[in-house]
DNA sequence: AGATATCAGATGTCTGATAGGTTATCAATC
DNA sequence: GATTGATAACCTATCAGACATCTGATATCT
């Protein structure tokens, strides 16, 4: 119709999001401590121009991210502090929680085999002992030196194998992202003193402590999309939790609730 | 005025919470499976008798929390699967985390010592060195045998020595949350092996593996609250974490934006 | 001075309407 | 028959305005 096309909306973002980062800057910008009060609801909305059930869906996302507190009849102070980093309950790979702590993660000695799930590796992606499955295994480095030797597992039947071969540069957890729909991952924390076989690979000697990090990857589905074997030099690099605690306990409750309910009922395969 | 007073609303809850709750049993209640699709908005609204607005801000809350996922103009479908547990990325004690797996977590040894901040104690704290604080320890058992030794260094400035020694029973983390206004803590995870003296309370041998997780509690003040140590036998309990990908990286990259511009103007002591 | 009443302002909730995206349906076309 | 394209129905995203309810400060009364 018209010559010009429309604006073409720059930003695809939901307009609640922008919102979000225009507070956040506004925070920066003003300097506001915690504890200080943010302009009203209807003040932003003006300062903004959109309604306010735009700011107050950005409102409650903030309120989620644990960097407002709202109450009613009371205004909406800050109350983040610039301490709380991100650590571990954020989903990404080493490489992008290396680039946050500001070096760069290498990775060395890649190997990818096509084989068989053994009985740990079965159990722990709910599929059938033998099940076709593809191993990767690398070691992460910093400044050249090895700090990490990551295993892992993905059964052919949830990430075509040739998928892997083409598309793994350095990362599962990138590489399900992009070419899965990847959701979530449970990690699981234990140490336990290097082998031999650990302390060759890693350059440390024998019986040295470990942290092993154990990762579990869902991509929507009920059985996980891989499984991963971390084993991490202590000191090596910051591995940080930010512990929250829950905003009101209803979904925790709930998660809680059907995480029971299925260790009960576990032992049926599938459904 | 009237001789039968107003119905009280039982539930003083903010309405939208009631709504998740309600949300929540429905899933339950027709077990909808990942990827089955919630009613829409206003159906929902009509079903509970609530305004679209607290719909909305109840399914926000679910989109948060990552059970839910909202795409504009197709329907809402459900994301949780049941595995997803929570974990150490929600900040509890280790008594209700272990009511969670299922077991009772008891407490032995407690010791409460007044001290002096040493080096180490000052520099995770944010205090002066030899600054008052209480120093809390004892093992945690898990059928009556000893699965961790815990740690906890306390500013007087932050609370009142004596308050640690009439209140603590079991928890710092709760004596914390009930006495004061705990917001969120940063937990580091490492490994170590265990010295004579961690082998000898443990009832492990030396040169054992051990996790551990330090902890800074903080209170919305910018100094910690409180600073935690944990050694933690592997193996004698699930130390899980939940690691999700960002519902949209506008917050994270703030907070990540913070962090950075805090370590880089850091060596300021106060303000 | 201390308790109480009042009021302005902020968040919580409701209603109704519009905009813009998705999906299913169905006819037209190859 | 399979594919394509228009279309209608439905859904979420956003806006606007109004009322409810709570909080905190101010004013008032004892």
């Amino acid at each position: 119709m018209s010559p010009t096309a429309k604006p073409l909306r720059t930003d695809t973002r939901p307009l609640y999001v922008q919102l979000v980062e225009a507070v956040l800057n506004m925070i920066d910008e003003e300097e506001l401590s915690p504890g200080a009060a943010l302009p009203s609801e209807p003040e932003l909305a003006r300062l903004f121009d959109v309604g306010r059930s735009t700011v107050r869906e950005a409102m409650t996302y903030l309120v989620h991210e644990g960097i407002v507190r709202r109450t009613q009849g009371s205004k909406t102070v800050l109350t983040a502090t610039p301490h709380a980093s991100l650590g571990l309950e954020v989903l990404e790979s080493f490489e992008s929680l290396a680039a946050r702590q500001g070096w760069t993660c290498g990775t060395e000695d890649i190997r990818i085999d096509q084989s068989h799930a053994d009985l740990e590796q079965a159990q722990k992606l709910d599929i059938a002992p033998g099940s076709p499955v593809t191993v990767l295994t690398r070691v992460k480095t910093k400044n050249d030196q090895p700090i990490a030797l990551m295993e892992s597992v993905v059964p052919a039947s949830q990430v075509n194998p040739s998928l892997i071969a083409d598309e793994f540069s350095s990362s599962i957890t990138d590489l399900l992202a992009e070419q899965a729909d990847l959701q979530f991952a449970v990690a699981s924390v234990s140490a336990t003193a290097a082998g031999d076989e650990l302390a060759a690979a890693l350059h440390i000697k024998p019986s040295d402590p470990l942290i092993v990090l154990e990762e579990s990857f869902y991509c929507g589905a009920e059985s996980p999309a891989a499984w991963n074997r971390n084993y991490v030099l202590p000191g090596a690099l910051t591995l940080e939790i930010l512990r929250r605690v829950p905003q009101n306990g209803v979904a925790a409750e709930w998660r809680n609730r059907r995480a029971v309910a299925l260790r009960q009922a576990s032992g049926n395969g599938s459904s």
